[in-house]
RNA sequence: GGCGCUUUCGUCUAGCGGCUAGGACACAUGCCUCUCACGCAUGGAACACGGGUUCGAUUCCCGUAGGCGCUACCA
């Protein structure tokens, strides 16, 4: 199962290699694979996010497959629930995966802690070659060590003064593991030697090894790998062909370089493509929890129990934001289709997506612009599909509506907000009688005349048999007409009966929605609440 | 501190040697109109700085400054 089919092939694939050179004419092409893979310590990063739709876009553009896999090699950080709430989010925002945890697939186990025998068989691999090495430096010296030495680094050129399978002879050593003291092993990094990073997005990375630290790769302990060691032993036998990850990774990314050279797999190394990342929409640093906090938007993309300290953080989907939204706007933070289309549904992001077009630079979170977003998908999307979350939201407020009242209201009020929750300031009106009148509206719209027009309107509106939209048009415009009023003075006075401000749709949908006897009502008290003639002004 | 990445309107960005430096969000104004919105139109608003290369630099190169990241037996 191990090597099965691998064709160590990886250059040549299609996305624009033309560019990049490397091209080799004899192998095959193989299918893209690519994976994201996170460690389950908590609510999934709105960065994570972005980073797996990035994955995601770029696999479905090749015909290739999304791997999800679990790095969970740091037992005490681990998180309960914090794997089915990734699952979740993805599952909820569209982004599917082919392989992995909870998907299937024939490169499992999917999940690092359960793949410890294979980790120790590439390990002993390592250890066997020379190419790392038993280190039984306990962690309280090691803190020694870099109290004492102002730049302390774990490397070549202090690796022969610590207590380590370089330094210390057999039998010390076998005295050592006899009496079950724990050790790491480290990677035997050489010293001067410039390694290269070729990033899709960044061009070629050149760093020094002297800069380097010998990576532990294994902990004794736990029996567990460190991160670097899993990744590239996960992603080599999981055929990955790009790793396409965060900035933050593009520090250890010669190391992994090395990795693959040290087991000889240098020439199926996946290609790299580090992201630049998301920072605060104010101030400096990277996006984090507080800032969501502090502005008011999620950074989660569904709301998160922490169960430890049951404190709940907000999420995009509770949230009211539409998945479409958040899946376009995240995409657009980084990326753009290089034309002036913005709004884009998930094929097209799919058709368009060009990795080597990505910023480098870091995008601060804009989620004002996520909100114009949101509004442009409530915009876009039926009352049909919108009707079950205003429903919900009608029922939170103890309004019972009718199907027919909560598309009606909603193809008339939808236009107004970027979020369907700001609809119930906006839409209570249709639903409950105003109990009192805005004074501004008033002083403004109920002048010496309203009271009489609104009682000769009553009459008007009493009189009629069909209380239809177009019925009413016709009737009350021929009054107006005849009496020769203002048509603004009369429409504002009777909206502020009926609303109790000067806000709404056109009046004839207000009265039509609800209906001649509500209506009636509505003005007869608000004849007997506002001045009446001779006090109006 | 060391190493790396990065730098166009307030923000997200287009630009890939010669442009009145384009779009979007936000903001302002106007139009529409029975009100408020929506929508539409218009407007203000940017090439970090200093050297090169070049007939010519926002664009290429080198510095400087700023920003970001990494520097764990975390990922």
């Amino acid at each position: 199962m191990l090597n099965g089919g691998w064709k160590s092939v990886l250059y040549g694939i299609c996305c624009n290699f033309a560019t990049r050179k490397k091209t080799y004419p004899f192998m095959t092409q193989p299918t893209v694979r690519v994976r994201f893979a996170p460690s389950p310590t908590g609510p999934l990063h709105i960065g994570g996010v972005r980073t797996a739709l990035y994955n995601y876009l770029f696999a479905r553009q090749h015909g290739g497959k999304l791997i999800f896999r679990i790095e969970d090699t740091d037992s005490r950080r681990f998180v309960p629930g914090a794997e089915e709430y990734i699952i979740e989010s993805f599952k909820w925002l569209g982004i599917e995966f082919d392989e992995g945890v909870s998907f299937g697939g024939d490169y499992g186990p999917y999940r690092q802690s359960e793949r410890r025998a294979i980790y120790k068989q590439y390990v002993q691999q390592l250890l066997d070659a020379g190419k790392a090495y038993m280190a039984f430096d306990t962690p309280e010296e090691l803190d020694a060590c870099r109290a004492n030495m102002p730049n302390f680094q774990y490397d070549a050129h202090t690796r022969m003064q610590m207590r380590n399978s370089l330094t210390l002879d057999p039998t010390t050593i076998e005295q050592l593991l006899a009496d079950g003291a724990q050790y790491v092993v480290r990677f035997k990094v050489e010293p001067d030697e410039d390694v290269c990073v070729d990033d899709l997005i960044r061009g070629e990375v050149v760093i020094n090894s002297n800069i380097l630290d010998d990576k532990v790769l294994y902990k004794s302990a736990d029996e567990l790998p460190t991160y670097h060691l899993a990744n590239i032993v996960d992603d080599h036998l999981m055929e990955i062909t790009h790793v396409i990850r965060g900035e933050e990774w593009l520090p250890s990314a010669p190391l992994h370089v090395l990795l693959y050279r040290a087991f000889g797999w240098e020439a199926s190394m996946p290609r790299f493509a580090h992201l630049p990342l998301l920072l605060k929409p104010d101030g400096k640093g990277k996006l984090s929890k507080r800032d969501g906090d502090r502005l008011g938007f999620p950074v989660f993309p569904l709301e998160w129990h922490d169960p430890k300290t049951g404190e709940v953080s907000s999420g995009y989907r509770e949230s009211g934001y539409l998945p479409e939204a958040v899946v376009n706007f995240l995409a657009l933070l980084g990326w753009n289709p290089g034309t002036e289309q913005e709004i884009l549904s998930m094929q097209e992001l799919i058709d368009q997506f060009d990795l080597t077009k990505c910023s480098r630079a870091g995008a601060k979170f804009d989620y004002v612009k996520g909100n114009w977003f949101n509004h442009e998908y409530i915009l876009q999307s039926n009352d049909e599909a919108l009707a079950p979350s205003f429903d919900a939201l009608l029922r939170e407020n103890g309004i019972e509506a009718t199907h027919e009242q909560v598309v009606r209201v909603l193809s008339l009020m939808k236009s107004r907000v970027n979020f369907v929750k700001e609809l119930w300031p906006l839409c209570k009106f249709f639903f409950v009688a105003p109990t009192e009148y805005d004074e501004k509206t008033v002083r403004k719209r109920w002048k010496e005349q309203s009271p009489r027009q609104m009682t000769e309107l009553c009459k008007v509106i009493e009189g009629l048999g069909d209380f239809s939209m177009e019925a009413q048009e016709t009737a009350v415009n021929q009054w107006i007409e005849d009496c020769d009023y203002k048509l603004g003075d009369v429409m504002n006075a009777w909206r502020l009966t009926l609303v109790g401000e000067g806000k709404g749709p056109h009046m004839y949908e207000i009265s039509t929605f609800l209906g001649k006897d509500e209506t009636l009502r509505r003005m007869q008290t608000a004849l007997a609440s506002l001045p009446g003639e001779g006090l109006a002004k």
